[in-house]
DNA sequence: GACCCGCCTTGATCCTTGTCAAAAGGAGGC
DNA sequence: GCCTCCTTTTGACAAGGATCAAGGCGGGTC
């Protein structure tokens, strides 16, 4: 265990404030909610909670990336969300978790425990709005990703996989380079994309290496993945090509 | 078109008032919905939406079956809903559609114009409470079928597939038969059910001939399917044996 | 009743991806 | 520096499902 002590911050220095589920909070609501809230870490790897168990908490994520993950009995495993800063791990009203949820990186949650947090929600409106805003998102999430799953070949599933980290990582951090090019560290592993994208990680590892092949991406070191032209990259996601803006 | 004047019955007798996104209102919210709704209906095959379109309306489906779905350029298509009595179509606070919506049967829909059912939603609390629950339902079940798409193979997509719409029937009617047999009507055609499923129709068929030919479902004309011993269904789905009760 | 059309089934073959196996690269510990 | 462990790459092969191609069944119309 480290510090699972860390400085309690104030909400209003919080980095995931505009984003969470108290985004839309007053100022009076979000004191109420500072006074519950106490801070848990975890490590790459770490579960930070097993599917089935009871649900002591509600969190939001402030720092890392966890994963959401369902595993059948022979072992195949679906990862079915991508928890990044300012997602919100626990359902209000439910009291075991459906999924298993691990660290994948260093992680820091802000957590409450789920009774109150419960409560909170009647006289806190803009907590429950906020939470059916972000639940529909999450929604559209998981029917993009469906298709995906259910239609894409493998190629296409790993340019997508790129390019919607790239697409995410360029919101937060400019991460242009130099000349317009684009570098992704990817914070998972082979075999935790072939989880996500429901492949092996050995055509993983193939269709990444055909790619960087190709030049539509080069490699810098493992995880660090470099994109000369965009534009390119988004042709090998099967995704009509006037998707979003990427600037 | 068909008479899209249908009667405009009386929301307490509405066969979805229990379980619509109007479940938690009090009479005097129902009250003020009622005076905004209107139905239409929608024949096997036509489009009730299509996916861009501006959204003039949100709306609960009566009777009837619907899809959602997403196809990409070149015509490859995923289902990523299945839209039946009690479901809510339609986003607040989103203008244009992001799937499109298919009527698969006969199809009812209680429809209320967008605007003023946003307006009414910040009035009547318990229509946004429900949604939330539904959404979050929805969100369950889109990631249960992430894990089939994903990691099940054909064999368990159509055992799954027959499993939970047999699950669903038997919820509602009992459709369970003289010996303790259950008989099913599956809604969809082979190649809705390929596009569910993300298979093809001809692996569909495949399938189901094979569960057939095994004795573990039998067929009644194409569409009805009778199961002689749901347990044994179930083995062949991959999931957990512990599997939620039928009865 | 004969025909047509949409839906479904079945067969033959191909190809993408999974499986099994081995080895290479990288990071950390001693 | 060397060893070990973990991740990643690559190869050979097998297999599940897709594709291409005929037919069959059933419900409707004329």
């Amino acid at each position: 265990m480290r510090d699972t002590t860390a400085a309690l911050k104030d909400c209003k220095d919080c980095p995931i404030r505009h984003r969470s589920v108290c985004a839309r909070c007053e100022p009076d609501e979000l004191e109420k909610l500072e006074q519950g809230k106490y801070y848990r870490t975890f490590e790459p790897g770490q579960t930070v909670l097993w599917s089935g168990d009871r649900m002591e908490f509600v969190a939001s994520v402030i720092s890392g990336v966890a994963t959401l993950s369902q595993t059948m009995e022979d072992g195949r495993t679906q990862m079915v969300g991508l928890l990044l800063p300012s997602d919100f791990i626990g359902r209000p009203g439910r009291d075991t978790a459906p999924y298993d949820v691990t660290a994948v990186s260093d992680v820091t949650l802000c957590c409450f425990r789920r009774r109150p947090f419960e409560e909170l929600m009647v006289t806190t409106p803009h907590v429950s709005q906020r939470l059916l805003e972000m639940a529909l998102d999450e929604l559209d999430a998981a029917r993009e990703w469906m298709l995906l799953l259910g239609r894409k070949t493998a190629r296409e599933k790993i340019a997508s996989l790129i390019a919607i980290i790239a697409r995410r990582d360029s919101e937060l951090k400019a991460a242009l380079m130099a000349d317009g090019e684009l570098a992704v560290d990817l914070p998972l592993t082979r075999e935790a994309m072939a989880d996500y994208l429901g492949l092996t990680l050995e055509t993983v590892s193939r269709q990444i290496s055909t790619l960087k092949r190709e030049g539509i991406i080069s490699l810098d070191g493992k995880r660090r993945v470099v994109i000369p032209d965009f534009e390119r990259l988004l042709d090998e996601t099967g995704d009509d090509s006037d998707g979003g803006p990427l600037a």
